[in-house]
DNA sequence: TTGTAAGCGTTATCAA
DNA sequence: TTGATAACGCTTACAA
């Protein structure tokens, strides 16, 4: 058992001030003489006292906490890249201010809203990240009904009292699908994620829209949900297709990599019968053979982003300031081995 | 902004009773009247009153929430397949408490005693879990300096004062090697994880003793570090070798996919030229060409129990009732495609 | 420039 | 069975 901790009055007692006084030099607060703060700091010291939160947060009404809730089946966040960058990128900034991450994971059948309701009921945290930004985001709703302050991820469609933390992926879609034209890929298809996402919209609109400067169609669009069984299917689909696409550009890693393999199932050859891109630039890609085309943006400065931008809006609550929305610098396309010029055959 | 909430002393004037009156009844204390209890309750009702954790934790000095510390790269963590189900699971049942977990990734290079030192004396949690156990792992000491419970998972070597939850990795590490030999191979290699963590040690110990029970000795054991870039390495390593392994075992799913695109890209066919299986049984293991044999454990049953246990140990502290070790049923093998019978070549 | 005292919303103690 | 009242440890008006 640690022996008690020294509270705030066994500091004063020592310095021989009031337990005013020594809040007021911890906070860093004008109006004590320089010599006093010294001494009640030392006395603080020695005594090794750190102010305790939960009596700060029951004083001040803050949680000193920002939430995170994951709104995704276990099962298809494991071998997600995103989180974990991104979740480091947000401890980074929130270490230094002696904040905590609370976290929760709620399975996409679930009421998510009683997740956030829970959240901001409890005073567990001061804001919360929006991630995953669906269409017509019931969430953004939710929280100003809630009060509870929040950064989206990417911006919303509508409008949103929150500001934005934004990475665009259409520039990375947009550079997959130059490459493959440029490699001479006229029949290029897209496995797309679920088209409730906006950021899988993004993708995929950006697919469309970049063919359509080159004066092409899409051979096909399959819309599928981000999983590896998910990209089987969508890719047995695509090549049982008459005229087989010679070129599949995937909207994540994870369906890209299983894509893969259900080509070489097929006897297909890639990139020489097929090509293949990807979206995420996860850690296997570089390493699935062939190496995999795909696209890699920065979660962890995305993380360090939204951390920063919340508890800016957190600390300027009440003032009118409102805070400005973010934008990171885009996606950028990496080449591997998984795409190829395309052979006449 | 949302309106006030109402605190317990609303509650009471309404009800027409002392504040202690309503803590009693909140809590299903004895001592009150049925009909008192059933007015307090439904004057809680009326006003919408949720007790708040902020005084409740001062009060009581809890925090009504446990810590999970996570000593990874960011970048090894994505692609595990372990941490999210296993969160999962502890969120299970910390939801139906009213508990919150909070998290922290620390880089395997920092002070990661300064996470839990933080989450201890800011009274952030009531407790932690202690993954990827090291081998006299420091953090068993300074957790029981810093008074803060916690459960381990798995068994470290020492003595330990706290409870452990254990999911034995030997058995399926057994299994996949006597399937192997029931394959015919001989030359079987493994690629291990860095043994300063137990599980790793446990692994390669048991894929060694299971080799020596047949009479044989590994071809090699290269020691790695779970990510795929280190799959790779060793992996080539092992082809180099002047008698080349037919068979190699991995102690995760990640180096075993790095290893089978770099066997596939030495020019080796899986699994006729060469065996491959994994560990975790992560999402890309069943769509990888070809299918990776490999072992399943639940991670989400492991996070429920483990929740469950430090619950427990905090619900009892003071208690002399020590807390049960807890067993899991083990991992088991999983057979796909990479491992085949050898061919005599 | 410093000290006093009143919150913050619970739980716990102890008379009545 | 009840109802005051005192912690819990900090912040912050307001006095001095």
């Amino acid at each position: 058992m640690a022996k008690d901790r020294p509270t705030i009055a066994d500091v004063a007692s020592r310095a021989g001030v009031s337990k005013g006084a020594v809040s007021f030099a911890l906070n860093g607060r004008p109006g004590l003489a320089q010599a006093t703060v010294d001494r009640i700091l030392a006395a603080a010291d020695e005594l090794g006292w750190r102010p305790s939160n939960r009596a700060r947060s029951l004083s001040v009404s803050k949680a000193f906490a920002l939430g995170l809730v994951i709104t995704r089946d276990p099962a298809v966040l494991s071998s997600d890249p995103f989180f974990p960058a991104f979740i480091a990128g947000v401890e980074s900034v929130l270490a230094t201010r002696g904040q905590a991450l609370v976290l929760q994971v709620a399975r996409p059948g679930e009421d998510e809203a009683a997740g956030y309701r829970r959240l901001a009921q409890d005073g567990r945290v001061d804001g919360v990240f929006l991630s995953d930004l669906r269409h017509d985001d019931p969430r953004i709703d939710l929280l100003s009904e809630l009060g509870l302050p929040a950064v989206t991820l990417n911006r919303p469609e509508g409008d949103s009292p929150f500001p934005a933390v934004c990475l665009d992926d259409r520039p990375g879609t947009v550079a997959v699908v130059e490459h493959l034209l440029e490699l001479g890929h006229r029949r290029i298809a897209h496995v797309a994620g679920p088209q409730a996402f906006v950021h899988a919209t993004a993708r995929s609109d950006a697919f469309v829209a970049t063919l359509a400067a080159a004066g092409l169609e899409p051979v096909a669009i399959e819309v599928s949900d981000f999983t590896a069984a998910g990209g089987i299917e969508a890719t047995r689909r695509l090549l049982a297709l008459p005229e087989r696409p010679t070129a599949i550009v995937y909207a994540n890693d994870r369906m890209a990599i299983a894509g893969l393999g259900a080509a070489q199932q097929a006897g297909l050859t890639v990139p020489d019968d097929l090509s293949i891109a990807g979206f995420d630039d996860s850690e296997l890609a570089e390493f699935v053979h062939p190496g995999l085309t795909t696209v890699r943006a920065d979660p962890y400065a995305f993380g360090e982003a939204a951390a920063l931008t919340l508890n800016q809006l957190i600390d300027g609550a009440g003032t009118d300031d409102t805070v400005a929305d973010v934008e990171l610098p885009p996606a950028r396309l990496v080449v591997r081995r998984s795409t190829a010029r395309l052979e006449e055959s």
